[in-house]
DNA sequence: GCTACGATATCGGAAACCGACATCGAGATG
DNA sequence: CATCTCGATGTCGGTTTCCGATATCGTAGC
């Protein structure tokens, strides 16, 4: 089993954009997003979680707005304007990972490396 | 374009992945890494750069092998056996999150206009 | 020697991370 | 109406990460 510990740096990125995405879609609130994650794979805790919310809401990609549920408190929080535009932003990112890390595999590596003078010197291992 | 400069964090971990998706496909160095992310629109600066390439390093994902070449001294990195295993998770919550946010991307401006209507009510899952 | 230059490495203050712990608040219970 | 419950949010502190600026390294040419 990979150590979740330290491969959680690869993730902390994809984990945002999971929330803004939600907030992006419809009104969410933290126990609900943990959950969510819980379910893709990811364990985020408390400590990550609220923090991670003030700081979005901060940025101005989210807003929050408290609410009485069944008894209970909580505080959803939607998109704004701006975080839809990071969202977007993300989504050209996420396209051009998927592009190189998942589907071309079979294809010659072609990006701008190519443009450095010393090619034929390169090692082969 | 978006201020990259709070942006960053959503995007830590895409680079980890294109630097480990590279290193699996061939040996890569530094510097080159630093021009290919540029070209995907990242910028990395080298306070950052090596400290995440001995990070690497030291969990083990990648291994390094300096050369000559050129009258340069390179530090060339390939990722091992385990960099490959977090890589192919890193594939599935990618295509995870990719089925998520790329996916219904046409109805996420819809959702603004809902304001009126679940107020005072719990809102949708 | 020493200079040029590509490439790698370090430094230090600020920010993020996260497990553990603390607090809040509406409803239920009596 | 005091207290308990429990879902939910919030905070703390030590550790790690971030990154611009700066330093160092190493080879070729002189």
């Amino acid at each position: 089993m990979t150590d979740d510990g330290i491969v959680r740096h690869f993730f902390s990125g994809f984990i945002r954009l999971h929330i803004l995405y939600h907030a992006a879609k419809e009104p969410v609130f933290g126990a609900e997003i943990t959950e969510e994650l819980i379910h893709h794979g990811y364990r985020l805790s408390q400590g990550t979680l609220y923090p991670t919310l003030h700081q979005l809401e901060k940025l101005g990609y989210l807003q929050s707005q408290t609410r009485v549920v069944n008894g209970r408190r909580r505080k959803y929080y939607r998109a704004t304007a701006s975080g839809k535009r990071v969202l977007n932003e993300a989504r050209g990112k996420l396209h051009e990972l998927v592009a190189e890390v998942l589907e071309d595999h079979n294809r010659d590596f072609q990006t701008t490396r190519r443009k450095r003078h010393d090619a034929g010197t390169e090692p082969k291992l």
